[in-house]
DNA sequence: GTCTATACTTGGATAGAC
DNA sequence: GTCTATCCAAGTATAGAC
C-alpha cells in the first residue's frame, strides 16, 4: 500500500513548514477520542481538528482504526512515563495511594485514560481491534504489577497478596472509575474513594507484619 | 409523536400472532448490544434480528437510542432481581465472595453486564445518552451498597469501611473486569481474581473484630 | 401495526490533479 | 504530500400504501 514509513523515513523529502501533518493527525485523534468519543472519531472529524484534508488520514495511516491505534500508542507511552515518575516518589502502600489519587485527578482533568477507555469500548464494535487494544494494555498491567510488588515488599506483605490478580483488578478498577466519571461528569465519587483509600491504607499498615516500616 | 403506549396499552387492538414485536425488538436490541456492540446496534441490525422491518424501531420507540435504553431497562431489572436472590444466600464477606464469583461467571457467559458496559461506552458518543444511562446505574450502586452494609455488619466491620465509596468501587471494578474480559475473550484473569479474593476473605475474617462470626 | 419506498446524512475509501 | 472530487455503503428517519 502507498503507506509512508512508519517511523523514521517520514520527513525524508520536505514534510512541510510547521511540523508534519502526521503528528497533527495523531494529536487530533487523541482529542477526538477524548472529547467526542470513539463513535464520533471519524476521519472527517479528526482531519478537521488537524486542519487538513480527510484523505490524508488514509494516506498516512491506511485506515481510521490504525490512526486511532497510533493515537493510543502515543498517549499510552507518554502517560506511562509520567506514571512511572510519579510512582517513583514512594514505595509503601500509604505512600502510593496519595500518588495514585493525584494522578487519577490529573487524568480526569486531561482525559488521558479516557482515550484508553474509549478504545476498549469501541473495540467491541470494530472487528480486529480488540486484540490490538489488548496488546496495548499489557504494559499498564505490568506497570501496576511492578508497583504493587514493590509496595507489598516494602510493607512486608510479600507473598500474602497475589500480585497478578491485584494488578488486573487495579487496571479494571481504574478503567471503571473513568467510565463512570465520564458518564455524567461527576468525579466526586471517585475522588471520595481515593480519600477513603488513604485512610484505609493507614489502618492496613497497622496490621502488616512489619508495621509498615522496612 | 405517534408513539404507542409505553407499558399497558400495547396489546389493545390485536398485537399479532406469536407475541408482539415490541418485546421482540427489545430482546433483539439486547442481543445486538451483547454480540455486536453499541456501534453496530443499528435499527437495521436489530430489526433483522427481531425478524421485522427497520421502520418499526421508530414506530415503537421513536429512536434507536430509546430502544437501546429500553433494552438496558429490561436486562438491568431482570438481572438485578437475580443478583438479589443470589446475595440473599449469605451475608458475611466470605460467604458473599463465592456468590459474587459465581454470578460474575454467569454474567460473562450470558453477557448481561456487557449490555450495561456497552451502553456506558456508547453514551460518550451519543449526545444526551449519558445522564439516562447514569440514572440506570444508580440501582446497581444502591444494591452494592446494601449488600456491603449487611456484610460489614455481619463481619463486625461496621463503620470501619466507607460503604458509599466501596460500593462505587465495586461497580466500577465489575464494569472494568467485564470490559477487559470482553476485549480479547480472556476471562481467566478475572476468574483468578475471584479465586484469590475467596482466599483473602478468609484471611480478612481472622482480622475482623468479631472473628467473622455474628 | 407492518410493510415498501425514499429522502437525507455521514462516513470510509480511492482516483487523479497539483 | 496535499487537495478536490467522487463512489459507495450504511445509517436515521419519514411518508404513505396496505
Amino acid at each position: 500500500m502507498a503507506r509512508p514509513g512508519t517511523a523514521s523515513s517520514v520527513r525524508s523529502h520536505g514534510a512541510g513548514p510547521q511540523g508534519d501533518t502526521r503528528a497533527a493527525l495523531v494529536s487530533a485523534a487523541v482529542a477526538a477520542l477524548r472529547e467526542d468519543g470513539f463513535g464520533r472519531a471519524s476521519a472527517r472529524n479528526i482531519a478537521a481538528r488537524a486542519g487538513c484534508n480527510q484523505a490524508l488520514v488514509f494516506y498516512h495511516f491506511g485506515s481510521v482504526a490504525d490512526l486511532l491505534l497510533a493515537a493510543l500508542d502515543e498517549v499510552s507511552a507518554q502517560r506511562l512515563d509520567q506514571y512511572r515518575d510519579a510512582v517513583a516518589e514512594g514505595t509503601s502502600i500509604d505512600e502510593l495511594v496519595p500518588v495514585a489519587a493525584r494522578i487519577f485527578r490529573e487524568d480526569l482533568d486531561k482525559g488521558y485514560v479516557t482515550v484508553l477507555a474509549e478504545m476498549i469500548g469501541g473495540a467491541s464494535s470494530t472487528p480486529g481491534l480488540g486484540p490490538e487494544v489488548a496488546k496495548r494494555i499489557r504494559p499498564w498491567r505490568q506497570f501496576a504489577r511492578d508497583a504493587l510488588d514493590d509496595a507489598m515488599q516494602a510493607s512486608g506483605l510479600d507473598g500474602v497478596i497475589p500480585g497478578e490478580s491485584v494488578a488486573h483488578a487495579v487496571v479494571a478498577l481504574y478503567l471503571g472509575l473513568e467510565l463512570l466519571a465520564n458518564l455524567d461528569g461527576d468525579r466526586k465519587p471517585a475522588l471520595a474513594l481515593f480519600k477513603d483509600a488513604e485512610k484505609l491504607a493507614g489502618v492496613l499498615r497497622a496490621f502488616s507484619p512489619t508495621g509498615g516500616s522496612t
